[in-house]
DNA sequence: ACCTTATTGATCGATAATCGAACATATGTT
DNA sequence: AACATATGTTCGATTATCGATCAATAAGGT
C-alpha cells in the first residue's frame, strides 16, 4: 500500500507549485516548462500548470518557450524587507558604518542550512564585492557571516546545523572537521565574533560578530569581507570588530 | 448556474497560495489566519492549509497564533535578483553613478500597475532616503522613476498603463488628468527624461531616465530623488541627465 | 467566578480540482 | 523524406481540496 501522504494540513499543489518558482534561481534564469518538470521532479502536465498559473499571475513571463521571473517576485520580498524595516533602518545604519569601516558590510540571516543576505551596502563602488547582494546565499561552515549564525545559536540549533549543512571544501583550508568546527565556534563565542580566513576563498578573509535581540535571541549576523591583509593588523582587527558591535546593537532594537 | 472557472491550466490552489504569501506586505507583517482569510477572502479552513503549508516550507514562522515571514523568501526574489545579475552588476555600477551623482540612485522595473524597485544604491548615508529599497513599490503616476515606465513604453502599453494604473492625488500637485500626463509624457520622451516636482510628496523632485536594450525594447528606469533647490540649476540638471543617461546605456548592455 | 458571546481551531464527507497516461504536434537528425 | 525525440494538449479517474459543521478556546459582561 501506497504511504498516505495526504496530510490534510498540507497543500501538496502550493508546495510543489512553490518549487517550481524556485526552479528559478541563480542557476537556471530561463527554464522550459520541460526543464522546470525535469529539475523538480514533476510530471510535465503538472509542471506546466503550475508555469502557466505563474505566467497568468504575472510571476512568470514568457518569450518563445523560455520562462524567467518577473520582477513581480519582489514583491513577496519586499513583505519581508519593508516588514522588518530594512529599508527605512538598517540600511541607512549598514551605510553608515560601511564608511566607517572602509567596505562593504553585509546582514545575514539564517534560513536552513545557508546563510542568506537581507541587507547589503556596498563600500567602495570600485571594489566589486563579489555580486552579492540580498538574496544571496552562503554556506554556514566557511565564512564568518554563515558561522556567526552558528555559533551564537543555542546548543541545539547549532548541533543540528553542524549535523544537517553541507559541508564543502572550497579550498584546502576549509574546515569540515565536526570538531575542529566545534572548536573553532567555542573560540569565537569567547572572543565575541567570528574571524575566517582562506576557507571560501584563497586571500579572503571575513569577520562577522551576531545581532541578538534584548533577550538574548540571535536575529543575524553582521559581517565584512576582503583580502587578508586588510585585517593582519590585530589592533586594527579588533576596530572592526568593535565597530560591528556597535553596528549590531544598533540593529538589533529595531529588527 | 455558478460559472464553471476551472481553467484547467490554472491551478486555483496556487494561485490562492500565492495570495497568502503576499497578504504578508509592509503594511501587515503579522498576521494570524484568521486575518489571512479575511485579507484574502479565503475560506479559514482554506486559509489556514495554506498558510500551515507555508510554515511546513520554512516561509512562515509562527509565534503565538502570530504568522510572519522569514528570509525564506529572498531565496526566490535571489533568483530573480541574481538571475539578471543585478547583484553581480548592476549594483556596483549604480553605486558608481550615485558617487557621481551625489545621491542614491534606484533602478525600477514594471510590475503591474506600479514600479518596483529592483535594485537601490544608497548615496550618502546621513541621507535618509525615505526608507526605500529593493522590492518597494511606488505609483506609476506621480514619481519620475515611475512615469520613466509609462512614458517610454510602446504606445499600447503607455495607453493601457494610463487607463489602469491608480491616480492617487498625493498631494495639490499631482497631475491626474488623463490629458495632462500624456502631455507630460510627451514631453519626456522629446526630452530624453522625467521631471517630477511635488507631485508625490511637497518639496521633493525626482529626475529618471530609461533604460533601454539595444533593440529598443524597455527594460526599466533610472532615477533620482532630491529636494527641489537640488534641480533648479537648470545646466546642473542636464548634467544629472547626462549621467543617468550615461548609466543607463552600462545597465542595458547586463539586463 | 460564572455564564454568555465571539473568535479561532479541527473534522470529514461531497465535490470539483488535480493528476498523468495517452494522444497530437513540433522539432531535429540521419 | 522518414524516423526519432522532445514538447504541447486532452480528458476521464482519482484524490486532494473545499467548506459546512462541530469543538475548543478566548473575550467580555454581570
Amino acid at each position: 500500500m501506497p504511504e498516505k501522504l495526504t496530510d490534510k494540513d498540507i497543500s501538496l499543489t502550493f508546495a510543489k507549485g512553490l518549487e517550481v518558482l524556485a526552479a528559478f534561481d541563480a542557476e537556471d534564469r530561463e527554464l522550459t516548462i520541460p526543464e522546470v518538470a525535469r529539475k523538480t521532479n514533476l510530471n510535465r502536465t503538472v509542471a506546466r500548470r503550475l508555469v502557466l498559473t505563474l505566467e497568468h499571475l504575472n510571476y512568470l513571463e514568457c518569450n518563445n518557450r523560455v520562462y524567467r521571473l518577473t520582477p513581480r517576485i519582489l514583491r513577496l520580498a519586499g513583505g519581508f524587507l519593508q516588514g522588518r524595516d530594512i529599508g527605512k533602518h538598517v540600511s541607512p545604519i549598514l551605510a553608515t558604518y560601511s564608511e566607517k569601516l572602509k567596505g562593504s558590510v553585509s546582514f545575514a540571516m539564517l534560513d536552513g542550512n545557508e546563510a542568506v543576505y537581507v541587507a547589503h551596502s556596498p563600500g567602495d563602488p570600485r571594489m566589486i564585492t563579489l555580486g552579492f547582494t540580498v538574496g544571496s546565499r552562503l554556506p554556514l561552515h566557511a565564512t564568518a557571516i554563515g558561522r556567526a549564525l552558528v555559533a551564537f545559536s543555542g546548543w541545539e540549533t547549532r548541533e543540528r546545523l553542524l549535523e544537517v549543512a553541507p559541508r564543502v571544501k572550497y579550498t584546502c583550508s576549509t574546515k569540515i572537521d565536526l570538531d575542529d568546527l566545534r572548536d573553532d565556534l567555542d573560540l569565537s563565542v569567547r572572543n565575541g565574533f567570528v574571524y575566517v580566513q582562506d576557507e571560501f576563498e584563497q586571500g579572503v578573509a571575513s569577520l562577522a560578530v551576531p545581532v541578538k535581540r534584548p533577550d538574548g535571541a540571535l536575529i543575524g549576523s553582521l559581517g565584512i569581507v576582503g583580502p587578508n591583509p586588510r585585517f593582519s593588523n590585530e589592533k586594527n582587527k579588533l576596530e572592526k570588530v568593535r565597530l560591528l558591535h556597535e553596528c549590531a546593537g544598533s540593529i538589533a532594537m529595531i529588527v
